[in-house]
DNA sequence: CGCGAATTTTAGATGGCGTTAAAAATCTTT
DNA sequence: AAAGATTTTTAACGCCATCTAAAATTCGCG
């Protein structure tokens, strides 16, 4: 019940993510993945295990306790919010929301995530497509959008796409729509939809949408 | 030019306060105004003087070089423009709109910074009537609106009624315009103003507007 | 199984930022 | 101007968070 430091919140998210799959985390992957030395990962994670944030066996790598994954939870919360909030009420961009929004959640008091929250109409998404944890840590499936996903009026930019269909990836990049072009969505059509890429307005058709994976700017319109 | 720690920000900010009136700050000042202990300050304060923020002479006291005085000023502008924005984007209430800045404000980027300023209007002083000094340190006058300066439409906050007229106090306080208490100009009329508070709409006449001084909840529109 | 390789932990520094207690300098007051 | 009071600085410590280098442990392979 110790104070909880920015620094530990961060050792929490990245066990977390790491925890995904495998369900032990070691020493180095943490130091990897944080870019420090392995020797500073063994001296927080020591400090975490005795706040019972991690269950600890020297040697034998750790994991979150359910206290230590609540707080990563949290710490994910702020962070995509964040990102969230950034990239649509002040226009920062997708590729610096992530760095700003590190800085920004470990000072980020409930009250005020609360009213980024309303103000986003409570997303489930961030614009990456990655789930935002509820506030009682429900966690979404990841979400990945295509270009066929995105309602009418709203703005994206193209994530990746998908090298599946060669031929489509051609016809796609010939008309500009390449990762990290603006797109908007302006109507949904039979067979296809219309959508304006840098001031064009285009018609592509419904087996061209399919591969284009997109990233949000808002959150997506709840039911 | 080694980099700048929040506690050092906090510093400079306080020192930056207190040399308002007088020119030299001493150690027991400052620990005072940040409840450390005289040791902390000293401590800092040296190592503020290693990094030529401040000019210090042991037992004499300090000053801000211009080099310190420029991150104060940057500081407490990220802090003012956090406060104004916090209100009037997010709707936080001004009695804690302080608190979060504190911490908000050391974690701004540039970029950010330049958003919410474009966003209120690049906005001159903040809810406070404290001015928000410029990128280029220009710094304004204390703005202490009273209600007569209100512009029609924007709403406020009562921060405190003059007590040189204890029979406009009283009378004041009988129309329930108190210290904390919203209130909203409807339209400014030849002898007074047409106010609303608390969904009642009132007129008061010019003498009793005079000593009202609020805060303001949006920056004052550019002529 | 046992030995070298890889991983992990410990040991010992450093710097930031805070503490208390004691020493040093300055002020005050007679 | 000297004594006492006050202020300021120094000394010694603790905790966080990082590092490097060395020791301990576990892994992998012949």
């Amino acid at each position: 019940m110790g104070i909880i430091t920015g620094a530990m919140q961060d050792y929490l998210k990245a066990i977390f993510k790491l925890q995904q799959d495998r369900s032990a985390v070691s020493t180095s992957e943490i130091a990897a993945r944080m870019r420090i030395s392995a020797a500073s990962a063994t001296s927080m994670v020591k400090r975490l295990a005795r706040l019972r944030l991690v269950a600890y066996t020297p040697y034998r790598g750790f994991a979150l306790t359910s206290a230590g994954e609540r707080i990563a939870l949290e710490t994910i919360r702020h962070h995509r919010l964040l990102e969230l909030y950034l990239a649509q009420h002040l226009g920062v961009s997708l590729d610096k929301v992530d760095g700003e929004a590190e800085r920004l959640e470990h000072v980020l008091s409930e009250e005020v995530e609360a009213r980024i929250a309303a103000t986003l109409g409570n997303p489930t998404h961030d614009p990456h497509g990655d789930p935002i944890p509820a506030k009682d840590g429900t966690l979404h499936d990841v979400h990945h959008p295509t270009l066929r996903h995105l309602p009418p009026g709203q703005a994206g930019v193209v994530d990746r796409v998908s090298d599946s269909h060669p031929d489509a990836l051609r016809r796609l990049a010939g008309l500009g729509v390449l990762p990290g072009v603006a797109i908007k969505m302006v109507a949904h059509r039979s067979g296809g939809c219309q959508v304006e890429i840098d001031g064009r307005t285009l018609t592509l058709p419904r087996e061209l949408t399919q591969g284009v994976y997109i990233q949000w700017l808002t959150a997506p319109t709840k039911p």
